[in-house]
DNA sequence: TTTACTTCGTTCATATTACGAACTAAATGG
DNA sequence: CCATTTAGTTCGTAATATGAACGAAGTAAA
């Protein structure tokens, strides 16, 4: 029981894992199919069934009947097992939910964003406690909170980097603040990213191991999915194409605000119409009406800005290789633009990489900081490093 | 012994690999220090250790005396357990080697290139049959055949695309005439992922864990390691960037090409030259020249092709946010192509990609040939999948 | 209703693997 | 020459997985 993976106990934590997979991926499922299917002998699956059921991982559902031979007692994850907080921080509001262990978003709110930095993080805490409250969700189940922010994050150090709409949250006392209030661990993500997980978990991504999704919104932004890991950067930067040159001046004023962002996004879309028209700009969707409606200005933007789109997937396609693009965001989603990116793209290139739309549209993100935090609490408690299942109370 | 990962093998698997391990890293080395710095126990070491050398894996050095307390025996990789032969085709030659599996490369030799592909391939089968004849190497002690092609590899159906500069070797007939004439593994891989394999193992890599390989030559490449990891892509098509669109024009001929490879490659310095002078394409030295000798076209040339290059460096930068990028081939290993190509990031990029140049230069192919076969080897031969250390004859 | 059959799940004897403690071996160093 | 130190082995024990046998609890059919 000393070395780092010298025990025999290791064959049970992967086996424990292999079973504990099972009985979620399949539903209620009974002993014997388990072993039948993992090649496990029936008396090891029913110890690690007793196991995870002591732990209160998984309980039992109810009997089979019916069918040839003795009734089968099926099991299935406990989704009282623990429970999961998520938020997002968005341009206007916070999201904020909670899920149990088998990703069910039990209840979700939307508060309008507070001005301060302090503040947010207060709105942040008070939101999750209500919510736990209202759903009697002990504080000890709290197993993860997961908090999607507009900006760039550091995993090694826990911070926040080039968060330009929401500066004040920026360093690591967001996560240092929750983290101690909330008694549970706390991960910081870029709401893209898991935006990204979000596809990936109940969308689009799901038939693809590999593939980027493009979120063009206000601004532009990518996550990148490669053999069904998000891949985030040496610095966290991956997928921060608003900052791609793609122009072909270079404009100190570009480096600055990022040279893709300023022509391919919401943002260029009403500065590129304002320049045109000489008129100050308008909304965003009153250019979609106009172009919709004809107005060849507000069709040359929209084109303008589709092949700019196009040739930031088509760069990325030479690099990373992916089976597909999803495209998403508020601007990306919309039927006018998917279809005019995919044109450009077939004159980019030669086998035009597939692009198709989103499917979870604005939950996207909660519903990939849900998977995010189930992961998290996957590989906490059935990693090699602890006990078998075991459920320690999360602190620092 | 039955299920996939059922029986506690399972962690002999895990510690036999990890014993190997030491022993291949740390040089000739005793079995306590092993069990020291495992920590796993001295007898499993001795255990392990024993195993290993029945199969011939590893064997006894020597002893170490002088220091206080007994005698410790040591022990190191057997060099003779095995051997790889590699193979690179290039523009105008094949570079052919036979190392062991320390890694040490026993012999190279130089072939010119024959003009069609079946004298190709049979050039590769004498050239390596008298290799390890002449080296006293048994066939049966050939474990794996690395070979370096200008093209895309698929790997999952083993056969080669878009190789415009050898289009005979393109399909999957190359693999499968080595495979069976030579009875061993045989593995194609694109010659500039090789090289960057290479830089990983043995040159400017081995600090990093995530980088870009960017080879300008007479076209332009690049390879991408993230975690340590080689990414080829869902189709292999991974660091491809001479596809890569970056000029402001959709031109048909540049897709067919690749937009960055005729302005940022050896052949678009011959071709934008030619072009300015009006004078017909001079060599690759002499624009070099006369760029030293204050030429002003030449040192446009220079210029404008290094600013294509950081464009492409800047632009996977924001994608894959590596750590560092190396810069080599022909063109881009010279000095004043990577000041050119650092002076531009610096205008394009807010913190700019770290360059540096490559380290191993032409042989940078041959070294990565020989990692990834010794990396195929080992995954081999302590996978779970195969009896613990048991050396198979690889055959189809 | 009884009997045969099928499948679920447990009990039991056995094999593999790892560990720690105790022991032997072989050197150094005064 | 003997204490000390480190290397390596022997041996008893504990954990884990297995397969075979067995008991349990249903269906199917005579």
């Amino acid at each position: 029981m000393r070395g780092v993976l010298s025990d025999s106990a290791l064959g049970r934590q992967v086996n424990g894992q292999l079973v504990m997979d099972y009985i979620v991926q399949h539903g209620p499922i009974s002993r014997a199919q388990v072993a039948k299917m993992s090649g496990l002998s029936k008396q090891t699956v029913s110890e690690l069934v007793l196991m995870l059921e002591e732990h209160g991982w998984v309980r039992e559902v109810g009997i089979v009947q019916g069918k040839l031979g003795r009734t089968a007692v099926t099991y299935e994850l406990n989704p009282e097992a623990g429970y999961v907080a998520v938020a997002d921080i968005g341009g206007t509001q916070i999201k904020l939910g909670v899920a149990d262990v088998s990703g069910k978003l039990l209840e979700e709110v939307r508060i309008p964003l507070a001005a301060e930095g302090q503040q947010v993080a207060d709105q942040l805490l008070h939101g999750i406690n209500d919510l736990l409250a209202k759903n009697g969700i002990r504080q000890d189940k709290l197993l993860q909170l997961v908090v999607g922010v507009p900006g760039v994050v550091d995993r090694q150090k826990k911070q926040v980097h080039h968060s330009p709409n929401l500066p004040a949250l920026q360093g690591g006392w967001l996560e240092e603040q929750l983290r101690e209030s909330l008694k549970t661990q706390v991960l910081l993500e870029n709401e893209v990213n898991l935006a990204t997980i979000g596809e990936q978990w109940k969308g689009k991504g799901q038939q693809h191991g590999s593939f980027i999704f493009v979120a063009m919104g206000t601004g532009i932004g990518m996550g990148v999915v490669l053999d069904g890991k998000l891949w985030r950067g040496a610095r966290g930067f991956a997928g921060e194409i608003g900052y791609m040159p793609v122009l072909d001046t270079i404009d100190p004023m570009v480096k600055q605000r990022g040279a893709l962002e300023s022509v391919a996004s919401g943002h260029a879309i009403l500065t590129q119409y304002a320049t045109l028209t000489g008129q100050p700009a308008t909304s965003l969707p009153e250019v979609f009406a106009l172009a919709e409606a004809g107005d060849a200005v507000a069709l040359g933007v929209m084109d303008s800005v589709a092949m700019s789109c196009a040739k930031a997937i088509a760069a990325t396609a030479t690099v990373v290789d992916p089976e597909v693009c999803i495209l998403g965001g508020s601007i990306g989603s919309r039927p006018e633009m998917l279809v005019r990116v995919q044109e450009w793209l077939g004159k980019m290139m030669d086998e035009p990489l597939p692009v198709e739309a989103n499917h979870l549209g604005k939950s996207a993100g909660l519903f990939g900081a849900i998977a995010l935090a189930l992961q998290a609490v996957n590989s906490r408690y059935f990693s090699p490093q602890h006990t078998f299942g075991e459920v320690v109370i999360p602190s620092a």
